[in-house]
DNA sequence: CCGTATCCCCTCCGATACTG
DNA sequence: CAGTATCGGAGGGGATACGG
């Protein structure tokens, strides 16, 4: 499916995957969301942005993103200090690809029980 | 991005949430990957492919995947049993978003360490 | 063959407090 | 303002044992 290269190794990292489970982490998909609503944002204005996160998962997530080549940081020396956040064009391809999942999603969306119907169709 | 439809509650679920995250667990990428190299598969064959996966875990992601509509299963009443599972028409619409996805992700995939590059762009 | 039941560890994440 | 440090609870998932 994803063409898994396959080498030696088990636990070979398969590129997709490791997107898929740093984008899985709580949060994650909301800020790439509220970053793609203006060119740049700052930490605490995300943060306002994002009703019930906190500081620490904010931070945490936002290194990941950044390591991972999806969001850039400009740091000013000033005081107070001043960070801004960003897409690269790298996550804006990503959001693409998203809005196409979210296509996907909406398109499939059950009422709320499939699980029943389903069990239903099985037992003909 | 995703066009949430923002009702009331904060924690109004948003289907491509809900779906990235049962896809983000452990196994559900490769048992799809694996459905997908046949029509139909049974559990103990699934099982084989997927090297380290314990029963346990494999039953419950089939349990969600097929509760998400991406999984059909089909159980014929012999002895010793036996249970059929195939992706279903969604998940096969699904499968050609994900491989884009993983198309996005080797076009992007670096050779391990963006982070410290990234540092130093900034420094500059 | 196809699972469920249990136990248990370990990571994730929220809350809180504190710094440059 | 923009974070880091620390702690503790919750739950995901591995190992093992057992059942229809």
């Amino acid at each position: 499916m994803t063409d898994e290269p396959v080498d030696g190794k088990v636990g070979a990292t398969c590129a997709i995957v490791d997107v898929w489970e740093l984008l899985g982490r709580r949060w994650s998909l909301h800020i790439l969301k509220n970053l793609s609503t203006k060119d740049v944002i700052r930490f605490n204005e995300l943060k306002r942005s994002l009703a019930g996160i906190s500081s620490t998962v904010l931070s945490e997530r936002l290194l990941e993103l950044e390591r991972e080549g999806l969001v850039t940081k400009k740091i000013y020396p000033e005081v107070p200090p001043r960070v801004e956040y960003s897409m690269t064009v790298q996550a804006k391809e990503l959001e693409v690809i998203i809005k196409e999942l979210a296509r996907w999603a909406n398109k499939w969306r059950r009422p709320d029980g499939l699980k029943t119907a389903a069990i239903a169709a099985q037992k003909k």
